[in-house]
Formats: structure tokens, sequence, C-alpha cells
DNA sequence: ACAATATGTGTACGACTGTACACAAGGTAT
DNA sequence: ATACCTTGTGTACAGTCGTACACATATTGT
């Protein structure tokens, strides 16, 4: 037999979810990816793949709580370095795209889960999206920048900025990585949808009553 | 050999764009199909998909010229509708939802498309959106309901309110199509997104400006 | 009426697919 | 040291895939 190196453990596991990322990086669609070609790409033998998944929608599951690992680092980030109240949004943003350059794969197969082929993938990418608005409410109200919005009206404007961020994804991973000017062009985009958003948080009161 | 009927023109060509949309309804994802599974949905032999289209990305580009009448008709029903100004969101929304709930696998198919493997269909979809958002724009000039702000600045508001209307898609293709409940929850949140980002429409000038 | 064209059918083939099974080799516990 | 368990390999097979090709029929143009 050709030399069977046994590594550390969950090491093959991790080549097997990094070889299905990057050819979703790389364009394809992860509903489209078949077991054969994942182990291709990672160098493995296909039978080899039934060790660590049951098939893809399990490997998909697992890609999503490592994409939550990486959403709730780039939380950490954010909240490390948004101090002053009057930049947060571009702040925040320009983290975001930040971590979305990093890890482009991620966020292409987090884009592609949301309308994806497996019910259990989709259900935990929103998960992870509503996770995120919860925190960012918990944010916003310790630093007292919404003392004047209800629980309710503050959770579905964290919903509806989470959600317009995560649709600018799309403007994101459709332009070329190294195409400073478009990124650009999306960074100030997003931060003016959020501006126009709190901006309606702001009045809402007088208007939300009704 | 078998009795070949051929019948008007264009009827297999359609018989097999049904047949994605059929089988994407179904819960399949588009980037996942292939021409022997589309042709046997449809009733026609394998090698009869090549009179019509060249691959599967072709078939999606004309499902994409398909969605851009749909839109169009739901449009045209909405400015037909909405003609009092007070309930223009809520009864927008509720003529998006029962579009979609009539032309569910369409709708799937957009949202798939958004994120899917085919760069033309993407840029396709996108285009269909950047249209809708310029119309809107249009109509509230037209009914001068917005005339405290600029072009550009419209231009985003309408944008922003495509993407979140877009995405509430997502929502609503989630939920099953007779639970009337859910579907309701999607419809009141949704037009609460809407109303918020136009009370930050009414709003803006006053920090736009900066 | 006849030729040309468009469209659907049947057959064929090599490539690829998922997965079952037996086996080998390294790690761990006794 | 011995037995086990986990993990990677090799082989195998039946099913599916895209697509090339020759052929049949219906429609259209003359």
């Amino acid at each position: 037999m050709a030399d069977k190196q046994r590594r550390k453990p969950g090491e093959t596991r991790d080549k097997l979810m990094a070889a299905a990322l990057s050819l979703v990086g790389k364009g394809r669609h992860f509903a489209s990816l078949g077991i054969r070609e994942v182990t291709r790409e990672a160098g493995i033998v296909p039978t080899s793949f039934y060790r660590h998944f049951r098939n893809m929608d399990d490997l998909g599951l697992q890609l999503v709580d490592e994409l939550g690992l990486v959403l709730r680092k780039m939380m950490r980030e954010a909240r490390a370095n948004v101090l002053q109240a009057d930049k947060l949004m571009a702040e925040s943003v320009a983290i975001f795209i930040s971590h979305v350059e990093a890890n482009r794969s991620f966020f292409f197969f987090m884009a592609q889960g949301l309308a994806g082929e497996s019910q259990a993938v989709q259900e935990g990418i929103r998960s992870e999206m509503r996770f995120f608005a919860s925190e960012l409410a918990n944010d916003l109200r310790r630093m007292r920048l919404v003392d004047h919005l209800n629980d309710r009206d503050l959770d579905m404007t964290c919903d509806l900025v989470v959600r317009s961020v995560a649709f600018s994804l799309t403007d994101l991973l459709g332009v070329s990585s190294d195409d400073e000017y478009q990124i650009e062009q999306v960074k100030t985009r997003t931060t003016r949808f959020l501006q126009l958003i709190f901006v309606g948080a702001a009045h809402w009161k007088s208007v939300g009553a009704l």
C-alpha cells in the first residue's frame, strides 16, 4: 500500500472541509459538489470520506459551525475596535469587508447556503444571522445609542442591518478581490444603507406608534 | 420509432424550462441539475435538449428572461392597485407575496441565482433588480412622495428597498406555502422594514449632508 | 410536389458517480 | 506483547452523466 501517514486527529477531516471550501471559492456551487470531487481536491481516496462525514450535507453542516466561529471572531474584533459612536458604521463595515476578503470562500459558502439545497444548512446559516443580530442589539443597548427604541423595534432594526450587510456580501463576492475601487464602492454604499436605517430608527417612534 | 408528435414551435423548449423550474421548486438547486435529469422530468429524450439549449447555463439565462416578465407583470399590478400613498407599502408587499406564492418556483430560482454558479445568471438577476429599483424610483418621483431627496439618495433608498424585499424572499420560500400565519409574519415584518427605511429617507437630508 | 430545414428519437460510449467490501497500518488500552 | 479500534487504501460494480451520431418525421419554402 502507498505510504499511509496518519497525522493528528481530525486532520483529514479538516482537509476535506478545506477542499470543499476551496472548490466553492473557485466558483463552484456547493450543491453541485460530489464526494469524489472533494476527496480528489483533498488528495484523499474517495472511500475515506465516510470516515468523517455521512454525506455532503453533513459536511455542509459542519462548515456552518466553522462559519459561526469566523463570524464570532469578526464580532469580537468589531467590539474591540469600534469605540467612538460616530464612526461606528463605517468602521464596522470596514471590519466586515476585511473579514470577507480574508475568508472569501467561507462567505461564498454562506451566500450560497442561504438559498441552498440543504434545509439544514439553510437553517443553520439563518440561525447564525439571528444570533448576530441579537448580539448587535445587545451592543447597541449597552452603548445606550438606542434608548428611545423598545426591544421589538430594536430587534427589527438590527435584523434589517444584518440583512443589508449580508446582501452586500453578494456584491462584494461579485467583484474581484483586488479591485480596490469596486470594494470601496461596496463599502460606502453599505455604510450609507446602515446610516439610512439608523436615521430611520432614530425617528421611528414618531411613526412606529401608528 | 415511437410516435413523435411535433406541436407548436417552442413547446418542447417551454417544457424543458418548466421541468427545470419544477425541479427547483421541489427543493433541488439549479446548479446541481443535469441535462438528463431535466429532460427526464420533461418527458423528452436527452439528446433533444441540444435542439434548444447549448447547456444548462444557457437554459438558466433564458429562465432569467422569463423571470423578468414575471417581475414586470408584478410591477404593473402594483402600479394599478396602489393608489393611495398611505397603504403603499403594505399593499406592495402583499402583491409581492401573492406573486411569489403564484410563481414559487420562479422565485426559488431567483433566490438561488443570486449566489449561483453561473456568473451570467447572477448578473442577469442583479440587473433585473437594478431595473426594478430604478422603476420604483421613477414611480416615487411621479407620486411626489420624495421631493426632498436628490436622485442619488433616492436611488440608494430604492436599492435598499429592493434588497430588503429580495431578502424577505428567502424567508418566504422557507415557509410552507399554506402556512398562513408564517406568511403573515413575513408580510408584516417586511412591511415594517420598508416603513423603517422610508422614515429614514424622510429624515435623511438632515444627516445625509455631512 | 419536392427539397430543405427544424425538431424529436434511439443507440452508443467513455467518463464519472456513490458506495460496499476487504485489507493494512498506526494508536491505545490492557 | 497482545488485542482492539480508528483511519486511510485499493478494488469493484452498477448506475448516471454529457454528448456524438445516424435516423425519422413534421413543417416550411419553392
